[in-house]
DNA sequence: CGAGGTATTGAATCGAATCAAACGTTGTGG
DNA sequence: CCACAACGTTTGATTCGATTCAATACCTCG
């Protein structure tokens, strides 16, 4: 299971339906803003290729990344609380999306009980996956690394290859302003786990060689699942 | 709005059909288990007096505190997912809980379009307020705690008193296990504040002084929510 | 090719964790 | 009701790690 978005599919058998809640696709270019943060809430964005970030500013113009997204991922369902997007979404490279009228998707969502259900379960894995990052919020630099990379390893795996070989769509600043801490220490990290054979990394592509190494890094925060009598 | 859970009422003008899901209501002791990480989930927790922590262990049996709650607040959602709690919630005090059926609650939801809406946007709120305390990942103990003692504020000047004055039924330690810090940190900020007249302290009980100075210390996490054009 | 942004590396500073000890509070049993 | 034990909290001194500042190397793209 990821750090990021939803395994979960919104359609199944019932894809035939979603034609009707799918406004338009969208293809945009690199760098190109999905929504923006303050804007009146209206869709979802399903991701069809390429990768996202969201964040939103401070007061003194520094951004806070809240999350990245690849292909079937779903941004935007933190606009529904306010009615408004609370973070702004930014494509990493050439990306294409669905956007996806919630009012819509809502009310097929009441004919449809299966998707009603799907869309709960979405919801519940982003608070589940949020959770999982605030575990990070005490540990150092290198359980951070460790434990982003090792998401994005298992998000990619899924689906895609089975290979422990992806690219980094992101900045080395996006990581940081992810994971909240400096582009030199992120560096750091990366150099480290290098020098130890646990990865190798050429620019933006990045192969993970020493799982066993990189998993024991992050036995700190990972949680037991048994029930204690 | 706090960093906390709902302000959004599960019940409104329908709080009759509501009487269906409440399973049973409980009152627990100090200390006691709501629920426990692991467990098959089946129900949400809805608080009506006192307050809870959920949090899971790590592998090495130091708990990681994934929120606190109190009356009105909704425990449980996060185990929609995997169909397990990921979490176990505990008692901080004496507490009085409506156990509701998450099942059937789902199944009234379908019935009644308001009441799934309300869930979404609970659950919306809930991804929200994580993705605020995802911000405090890369500022220092002082922003973390000042913002922390600012959530609860809010939370309970929304219904309770307005007095700037609360109890924290949370020990150092479970702030700490929340803010990612340690209980040494925690303190010595609660000793700056009260130093610097920001707030004062004696024991659990807690008033804030000081807004203006409270507020200007978590500029650097608030963002802003201007479209820019 | 050159320029601007992005990434890496190094040295010095600052802040939080750690270790250790004293102080307070709570709850229990005599 | 007091004494004591157990736990929670505060405070201090030291160590360790991340940020900061600064300089150099690398890529990407016009």
């Amino acid at each position: 299971m990821s750090l990021f978005c939803s395994s979960v599919s919104l359609a199944n058998e019932h894809s035939i339906c979603l034609g009707d809640v799918i406004e338009k696709t969208l293809v945009l270019g690199k760098g190109e803003f999905v929504c923006r943060q303050g804007q009146a809430f209206d869709s979802v964005y399903v991701l069809q290729t390429g990768s996202v970030k969201t964040f939103n500013m401070n007061d003194l113009g520094k951004e806070h990344i809240t999350g990245f997204y690849h292909a079937n991922d779903i941004v935007g369902f933190s606009g529904i609380d306010s009615g408004y997007y609370p973070i702004s979404a930014k494509t990493l490279e050439t990306t294409t999306i669905c956007k996806v009228s919630f009012h819509k998707l809502e009310k097929l969502s009441t004919e449809i009980p299966y998707l009603k259900h799907q869309i709960f379960k979405i919801m519940s894995q982003q608070i589940v996956n949020n959770q999982r990052m605030l575990a990070l919020l005490g540990s150092g630099s290198d359980i951070k690394v460790a434990s982003f990379l090792l998401s994005l390893s298992a998000r990619f795996n899924r689906e895609d290859s089975p290979s422990d070989f992806f690219r980094l769509t992101m900045s080395r600043n996006d990581i940081g302003g992810y994971l909240g801490m400096t582009v030199e220490t992120v560096s750091r990290a990366f150099t480290k786990f290098q020098k130890e054979n646990i990865i190798k990394i050429k620019g933006k592509d990045i192969s993970i060689i020493d799982f066993p190494a990189m998993n024991s890094l992050i036995d700190g925060i990972k949680s037991t699942s048994l029930v204690k009598a």
